[in-house]
DNA sequence: ATGAAAGCGCTAACAG
DNA sequence: CTGTTAGCGCTTTCAT
C-alpha cells in the first residue's frame, strides 16, 4: 500500500506529523501556532514541514474556526478613482490587521449588488463593506446582518440600517459650494448626478436613493431657497452615468432659452466630461460658465483653468470604514457608529462672477 | 435533546434534509444543483431551504471539490488608474465565468508580493494573476506553479517563467515615440520611470527588473542610437516613485547645464507630476519642452496643451489575462501563451520642435 | 506536553 | 432516483 503522492495532492498536517513522528494534533499545534509544544518537538515538526514543502490550507482552518480572515467589499466601480482610493485604504488597513479582501463590483446595479452579497456570505467572509447602490431596497443588507456578519457602509448611509457608517460631509460641502456660486451672482445653477430615477427626471428628494447625493441636492436646493432662488429643483439633472448621457445633458442645458451660468458635478467623472463638453462647445470657463466638481481627482489641478473642487478624504474614508469593521470583528460591541469626515473646498479658477446673459430678459 | 439554534449557528444541508424528510445527499443534490432528483422532492427541499433561510457554505464545498471559485490578483497599486482599469477588466470577466477575485496590493514591494502569493495559495485560490514587481526573484511565482495553480502574468513578462502572459507592445511604443521626438529635432530626451535600481541610477538594461520598462528603455536607447544620439542611457532616470522623487528629478534635470528638450514619462502618475512641475517652473509646453506619457489617463486630454500619450488597452489587458487564466482553469492545456496587445499613439499638442538652447554651445 | 477522536458542512462514490 | 458511507484538512475537546 505505497502512497504515491501525485503532484496535485497536497501535503497535510497528517503527512508532516507522520514524517516528524508525532501525532496529528501536535503537528497541527506547531503548524497552526497555538497550544503548547516542547521546543524539540516544535523543531522537528518545522523541519518536517520544510522538507515536505507543507503549505497550510486556510479553507480547512476556516471551516473549523468559523473565521475566514476575509472581508468582502462591494463598490460601484473600481475603475472610478474615488473607489480606487477608498479600496486602497480598505486593503491597507485590512492587511495590517491580517485580513484579505474579496472585491466585487456592483456597477451600481442593485441586482449585481445582491448577487455579490449572497456570494460573499456564502464564501464566509467575516464582514462586509458596502457602498450600497440604493437605500430603498436593503433586504439583502439585512440578510448580511442576519447571517451574523458585521456590515459597514462606505460613503452612503442607510437610515433604516443600524450599522457602522462612514461618509463625508456631503450636506455641508454642497451648501458651501452653492453659496460660493450664489455669492458670485449665479442664480441658474445646474446640478448633475449619476444617480438616476425611474423617469430620468428629478422631481423630489425622495426619488434619490443614494444618501450622499440626496443630502447634496437637499443642501443645494436649500441654499438656493435661502437666496431667494425659487425652484432650484428644476436645475437638477439625474442619470449622468456615462459620457454620452453627460454630453446629452450638457447639450440640452445649453440649448435651452436660459442656460445655466454654473454647473455642479456630483463626481469627478461627470466633472471631466462636462469640462470636455463645454470646451468643445466653445463655452469659456469661468467667463461663460462656472464649474465645481466633487472629488479632487488628479486632473482637476492641471486643466486650464484648474477646477474648483470639494476635496474628499477618500483614502481615509476607506481606512476608517475598515477600521470600524475590523473593530467589530475583534469583538467591539455597542451601538452603530456614524463617522462623518469633513471635506475641504479647494478654490481654483473655474469659478467666476455670473455674467448677465442677453437671452435672460 | 432539543436543538436550539443560536443565531450564530447556521442551517446546513442536514437541517434542510431533515425538514424536508429526505436524506442529506438528496438535499445536497438539489441545493448544490448536481445529480438528479425528482421534481417533487426538489420542490420540497427548496421549500424547506427557503423556510429555514438556508445559506450555502462555499468553504465546505470548496473543501470537498478542491475548487474555490476564486482568483487571486496581485497588483502594484489599485489606486493607480492603470491597475484600476485592469482589475475592472479582470473582475468583469471573472464574474461572468463564475469566479470571484481576491485582491492584494504589493505596493511594488517584493516582500509584500511574496506574502500575498503565500496567503492566496493558502486560501486555495484556483489561479493567480500577478503583475510581478521584479522579474529577478521569482521563486514565489514558481512556488505558485508548483502548488498546481495556474499563474498568468499581467503587463510584465518574466522570461524564465513559462506561463500565460499578456502585455502591451512596449518596445514598439517606446520606439515610436522616441522616433517622433527625434523627428522633431530632439536630441536630449529624458526617460523617467518608477522602476528603481539599488543605487537609484541607471547604468545598464539588466538593472531594470520590470520587463515592460526594460523593453521601453531598450527601444528608447536603440532609437536614439539609430539617430546617432550616443549614450542616451545617461538620460534615463529611475526611482520616480512618488511626487517628491519626481520633483527632484525634474529639478535636477533642469538645473543641469544642458537640460532635456523632451521628457518621456513611463506612466501617467509620472506624466502628471512632470506636467505640474514644469508648469510651476515656468517651462512652456511644447515651446521649451515636449512631453509624452505612457497610459492615456483621463487628465491627459484636458490639459493645456493636452498631452501626447501612448494609449494602452488596459481594460482589455485585464480581460485578456483573466480569459487566459480561466481557460486554464477550465482545463485548457498546451504551451504558455503570450499575448502582446498593440498600443496606439495619440498625438496631441505637448510635442513640438526642439528649440536650440543657448546654453548648449 | 502530547495523543485520540470527533466534527466543521459539504460532495462523491457506491449501493440499492 | 435516493440513501449510506466516507472523507476533504484542520482545530478542538478530552484524556493521558
Amino acid at each position: 500500500m505505497e502512497k504515491i503522492p501525485a503532484k496535485t495532492v497536497s501535503v497535510t498536517v497528517a503527512d508532516v506529523a507522520h514524517a516528524a513522528g508525532v501525532s496529528k494534533a501536535t503537528a497541527a499545534r506547531v503548524l497552526g501556532g497555538y497550544g503548547t509544544v516542547s521546543d524539540k518537538v516544535r523543531e522537528a515538526v518545522k523541519r518536517a514541514a520544510q522538507a515536505l514543502d507543507y503549505r497550510p490550507n486556510e479553507l480547512a482552518r476556516s471551516m473549523t474556526t468559523g473565521r475566514s480572515g476575509t472581508i468582502g467589499v462591494v463598490v460601484g466601480d473600481i475603475e472610478n478613482p474615488f473607489f480606487g482610493s477608498a479600496v486602497r485604504g480598505i486593503t491597507d488597513v485590512a492587511r495590517l490587521a491580517g485580513f484579505n479582501v474579496i472585491l466585487a463590483n456592483s456597477g451600481e446595479s442593485l441586482a449585481a449588488e445582491k448577487a455579490a452579497v449572497k456570494t460573499l456570505i456564502a464564501k464566509q467572509v467575516d464582514g462586509l463593506i458596502i457602498s450600497p447602490a440604493k437605500d430603498s431596497e436593503i433586504e439583502h443588507l439585512r440578510e448580511a446582518e442576519r447571517s451574523g456578519r458585521p456590515l459597514a457602509l462606505l460613503d452612503r448611509a442607510v437610515a433604516r440600517l443600524d450599522v457602522d457608517t462612514v461618509t463625508t460631509d456631503d450636506f455641508e460641502a454642497a451648501q458651501a459650494i452653492t453659496r460660493l456660486l450664489i455669492g458670485q451672482g449665479h442664480r441658474r445653477i445646474a446640478y448633475l448626478t449619476a444617480c438616476d430615477t425611474p423617469d430620468h427626471c428629478f422631481s423630489q428628494l425622495s426619488d434619490i436613493y443614494t444618501s450622499s447625493v440626496r443630502l447634496r441636492i437637499e443642501a443645494f436646493i436649500g441654499a438656493c431657497r435661502d437666496a431667494a432662488i425659487p425652484d432650484a429643483a428644476r436645475w437638477v439633472r439625474v442619470g449622468a452615468v456615462n459620457p454620452q448621457a453627460i454630453r446629452a445633458i450638457v447639450t440640452e442645458l445649453f440649448n435651452a432659452a436660459t442656460p445655466p451660468t454654473a454647473i455642479i458635478a456630483s463626481d469627478s467623472l461627470i466633472g471631466l466630461e462636462v469640462f470636455k463638453a463645454v470646451r468643445e462647445m466653445g463655452i469659456a470657463l469661468p467667463g461663460d460658465l462656472s464649474l465645481i466638481s466633487f472629488h479632487d481627482a488628479d486632473w482637476t489641478a492641471v486643466t486650464s483653468p484648474p477646477v474648483t473642487v470639494v476635496q474628499q478624504p477618500v483614502y481615509q474614508l476607506g481606512e476608517t470604514v475598515a477600521t470600524l469593521l475590523i473593530g467589530r470583528l475583534k469583538g467591539e460591541t455597542g451601538p452603530a457608529r456614524t463617522v462623518v469626515l469633513p471635506t475641504r473646498l479647494i478654490e481654483r479658477a473655474s469659478v467666476g462672477k455670473a455674467r448677465l446673459v442677453a437671452t435672460a430678459i
